[in-house]
DNA sequence: CCGGAATATTCCAAATAATGGAACTCAATT
DNA sequence: AATTGAGTTCCATTATTTGGAATATTCCGG
């Protein structure tokens, strides 16, 4: 007969099947029951059972007794926390994403790809305490965000095409650019420009420039950007922070790239 | 010879296996090669490689192919970010940890046990920008810490003596308790006097003084604890802070029971 | 430029683990 | 007491994983 499989993705494996489940559970964003889970999965009850069990062995997942419901484990914050370190920029980028903080007094995030996706890795709030995981950790799409658009920019004439086709295009606000063709000019803009804007597009009010993080190569490995409210700054008041950012990127750029693990 | 397989778990099944090696992969702290891994795995060399080839085909890690090396991949960092949201006192905690830090002006941590070790899920820093995940995230040992006795202290008598045999009883110091009957004492102590302190038993100049967070029915949920360095202050100083300290880790414990996901 | 060694990758029959339909338990309703 | 619905277990079947050995690739030193 076929081989079953697939649901939305291409789940090789039974761990791929586990990591899936996982996902589910994480996307909940809430701890999940038993019942709700088997419904948006295409896995036998049985089948999904087991995997749950075995996640939450593996302390990948937590089970609530009581309530009967399973959430994301604190076996991934550890893992997490190598994958922080290692690879992503955020560790290496810290003390100039301090420094660009101390100097712009505005909100600053450290983003990468992933997926298409946008990851922010880091974050530094004016002239207040940092966030933690409740911020970095996130992901937003890439249409529509000044660090989005500023690696999607740089990327690869086929790896872009690629990424444009795989956005959603939401109307997040009137400024969104809702198709394939508005993102594509404005993503060429940004190659000429060497950083992008984002005029209310993901949000309405909050305004920001992001400049990417290159490698000598050319290869996109993050972008950094200051976000500020409309209250507060204007576009052009963000373009005059151009300077400090872009230095700040290629400060950034070179130190991962002079970055070598002690061997 | 046996290779203990270190982490708590008996690896079952596939996926079992597969997170063993994530985690070996983690705790190499930098890119791993193959032949590395392979050393200290149990693995046959087809069997590792075809792990390592769909961990990395999952996200779960990210291969450098010029340097031939594994690290642990961002899905990661998306995945814990849920974890820290959804399964750590951590975002409940925070205007309370956000609070004390305000009050006190010292380090505060705030920590969970994960199979008898302590897992830190925040911090604040005196006066000072926070870490993010290179804070977070880590873990430490629970015999030798403030947070670590004050969760061991509380826990159910049959727990607390499994996981007190789990100890490695390491001298990080000369004050370091190396023995389970040390230990013992000193749990029951702090049970009788409901906080605990860490007196450089850890680190040379640390002190630290830390109390549980229980639920109302006596289950514990974390850890709270103040430090400071000997320089700047002494153990009867950080005693003084004791009703600063379990006000908020009462408080936290109020608002962790009281928080219900939204239906 | 050639051998040889170290490393990485693929093969495939045998071993093992995952599968899922159905039966079962348990609690809350009716 | 009977019914429903959620959660759990069983076990013969089936698909996946396994790992020793063969093959490919890369890196060196001569």
């Amino acid at each position: 007969m076929n081989r079953q499989t697939t649901n939305g993705g291409h789940a090789d494996g039974t761990v791929g099947k586990a990591l899936d489940v996982m996902d589910r559970v994480a996307a909940k964003g809430r701890p999940a029951r038993f019942a709700e889970l088997l419904a948006e999965s295409d896995h036998p009850k049985a089948t999904l059972y087991r995997l749950l069990q075995t996640l939450t062995s593996q302390g990948m997942l937590v089970y609530d007794e009581t309530r009967q419901t399973y959430a994301p484990g604190l076996r991934l914050v550890r893992l997490a926390h190598a994958a922080w370190q290692q690879s992503s920029l955020a560790p290496i980028a810290r003390p100039y994403v301090d420094a660009l903080s101390e100097q712009v007094g505005e909100t600053i995030h450290l983003a990468q790809m992933d997926e298409g996706q946008v990851l922010y890795v880091d974050k530094r709030n004016a002239r207040r305490p940092v966030e933690m995981f409740s911020e970095a950790g996130k992901i937003g799409p890439g249409y529509c965000t000044g660090v989005g658009k500023a690696m999607l920019a740089f990327l690869p004439p086929d790896d872009r095409e690629k990424a444009v086709n795989m956005q959603s295009f939401f109307a997040h606000t009137a400024r969104t650019l809702t198709t394939p063709e508005a993102l594509t000019q404005d993503l060429a803009a940004i190659r000429a420009a060497g950083v992008s804007f984002d005029r209310e597009e993901h949000e309405q009010g909050i305004i920001c420039i992001a400049a990417p993080i290159l490698s000598s190569a050319g290869r996109v490995m993050g972008a950094l950007s200051i976000t500020a409210s409309t209250q507060r700054n204007t576009l052009d008041g963000l373009a005059q922070l151009r300077p400090a950012l872009t230095e700040t990127a290629q400060k950034i750029a070179g130190a991962a790239e002079n970055w070598q693990f002690p061997d």
